[in-house]
DNA sequence: CTTGACTCCGTACTTAGGTACAGGGTCTAT
DNA sequence: ATAGACCCTGTACCTAAGTACGGAGTCAAG
């Protein structure tokens, strides 16, 4: 079992050693054991912990959230339920982000189809629709 | 023509004092006239340009872009066809946005489905899936 | 033995878009 | 004339998720 250097662990796992140390005082991780000369010793078990947190960053949860997830693992009377509940419930954020970014996509969509391309700003209809207002669905 | 105190503006505008000053130090806004006592004084003008500001925001641009937009608008040899490519060019940011999302969605769906609800933390699939490639303890 | 890479700690800086004072001056209604 | 609401400037603070830097100690290779 021999153990790993802050950078190895940031190489294994993509990410600065800057970062793992970030993530260190955000309480995201443990503090590791120290060797005599106070570097930072990891096992594979941090790298694995790190993974997750990637992964978890890549659906969409904060850095916050993921420390909410590894407590509830932590904590032996949590049930498969509750992380479940978090999952449903960052689903229907990002499926809300969605939504809203979709009606942005379809009034620019509009606009753009108006405009011409042709004469001055002052005749353009994307500029025109910004100050008159757009909420005319 | 009656001046507006900046007070009325954000009040007109639905947005906080401060913001207004804010957007007049990036330079979003003109540094409106004076009143004697150093007061700004405002013409309905400035309201217009910071409901332009808002909406423009609700789009999706950012404040930096409003400000070029803005700047494009003052400069008489652009056309149309520039303010049609920077909605355009906004426009496959948002769907680059969503398509984005929409993959954290699907992962998340599919888990939340896997997930019975049921049992410890320790079987829960959800949590597996961040730990892809760890089953060592 | 020296050089360069690595590590330590603490602090400051970054981007975006504001928000919150602190410490003054001014205006309006009573 | 005085209270309270408004305005001024300038600066600091906020969140998120890092990134950079300075000054020091340590380690491995040549």
């Amino acid at each position: 079992m021999k153990a790993l250097t802050i950078g190895q662990v940031a190489d294994r796992v993509g990410i600065g050693v800057e970062t793992v140390r970030f993530y260190e005082r955000k309480g995201l991780i443990e503090q590791p054991p120290r060797k005599d000369n106070g570097y930072r010793r990891y096992s594979e078990d941090a790298v694995a912990r790190l993974r997750f947190i990637q992964r978890a960053k890549t659906l969409g949860f904060s850095l916050r959230e993921i420390g909410e997830l590894l407590d509830i693992r932590r904590d032996p009377t949590t049930t498969c339920r509750d992380i479940q509940s978090r999952a449903e419930s960052k689903l229907s954020d990002i499926e809300e982000k969605i939504e809203g970014l979709r009606r942005m996509s379809e009034v620019l969509i509009k606009l753009i189809d108006e405009c011409a391309g042709e004469g001055p700003t002052s005749e353009c209809p994307i500029l025109e629709a910004l100050d008159v207002g757009v909420e005319k669905e």
